[in-house]
DNA sequence: ACGGGCATGTAAGGGGTTACATGATTCT
DNA sequence: AGAATCATGTAACCCCTTACATGCCCGT
């Protein structure tokens, strides 16, 4: 369902095509959202039929058409509404490393150290991934777009990818120590 | 994929039904793991079509007859391979909320300040939860079962949930700020 | 009298992934 | 020579949720 509300939430900062909705949410939102090419190019058919986005068909050579879409007002108070609409749960999120490591008791110490440092390593990559590649491309969209409010919230989301992995960081060194010392 | 595990898992400390399943699942695993019983029922009917677990059944009246699941032998080394498999990937979680927010620039000051007090009511209540109801479950858990290898993971796994909703917590008080003096 | 806990399931449908299909241009 | 980028989509499949179905016992 928030799928939906992605591809909108995007288009109402002006017109995309799928191809490039998918690099917005690889660039920005991928840590609390992320979507295939092939759910996004069925969602947008969706979206044209509900008449919340029309598409433009830009006709190209040796490429598909290109299919730029534009945001409707019937979608842009869909995206509103939804915004204000209060959001009274927790998300149920599915870290299937943490599953892991929650029966690992069983496992050798061995085994178990090097399954903790390898998620070490993937999660500082992933930090400085934030603090780099994420920072730029947030700072591009203000810079190119000029929509200081949405800057505002985008970089807010950005740090909390950033302190996200900082606590994981933390807490698996703490594991790394606690298992070292007690199994 | 996971569920299977997750079901393994439990079935490694000793036998139970899809029920008891369910409420372990609730008590521990829930923040990074979770499954309704119209899941876990035909996980578990599946799980012994390849006899990687075995069903005794308890007549029962007034109830349906109960199922008390075991791991077999094929089922410990099923498990027990995953657990040693390194993971190479992160976790690709989805969190409406943050969603949200990354789109709320568009949205009044008042509002978004009232969605985001309301999420961080949220996670405090989450907190408290963990440390209280969480901690108690996993001690008892411990006491009742003498696992004591297994009792330091899920202690750890435990205070990743608090860990978590820290982070996530003074996200959302810098974001009130930030919010109150930016927008 | 009503809700919650106990105890099992099935059926329909939505959401998401993987694999397939096409094909030019540009970078390494 | 091969991989990545651009650009669209479909089909099969799996995972998961929601709703339905049954029925006793216990606490408030």
């Amino acid at each position: 369902m928030s799928l939906k509300y992605t591809l909108l939430g995007f288009l109402s900062c002006g017109p995309l095509t799928g191809y490039d909705l998918k690099k917005h949410i690889d660039n920005s939102t991928q840590f609390f959202w992320h979507a295939k090419l092939s759910q996004i190019y069925p969602a947008l058919k969706k979206l044209a039929e509900e008449e919340l986005v029309e598409a433009t068909v830009i006709p190209q050579e040796g490429k598909p058409d290109k299919k730029i879409y534009l945001i409707t007002e019937a979608g842009q108070t869909m995206l509103m509404d939804w915004l204000a609409e209060p959001m009274d749960e927790l998300p149920l999120t599915k870290d299937p490393a943490l599953l892991k490591l929650f029966f690992s008791g069983a496992l050798d110490k061995e085994t178990l150290l090097a399954q903790l440092h390898r998620q070490l390593a993937l999660h500082r990559a992933q930090l400085a991934h934030y603090q780099q590649e994420t920072a730029a491309y947030v700072e591009q969209v203000i810079a190119e777009t000029g929509l200081t409010r949405e800057g505002v919230m985008w970089e807010l989301a950005r740090r909390f990818g950033e302190e996200y992995e900082r606590a994981y960081i933390r807490w698996l060194e703490q594991a790394i120590e606690v298992v070292e010392q007690k199994l």
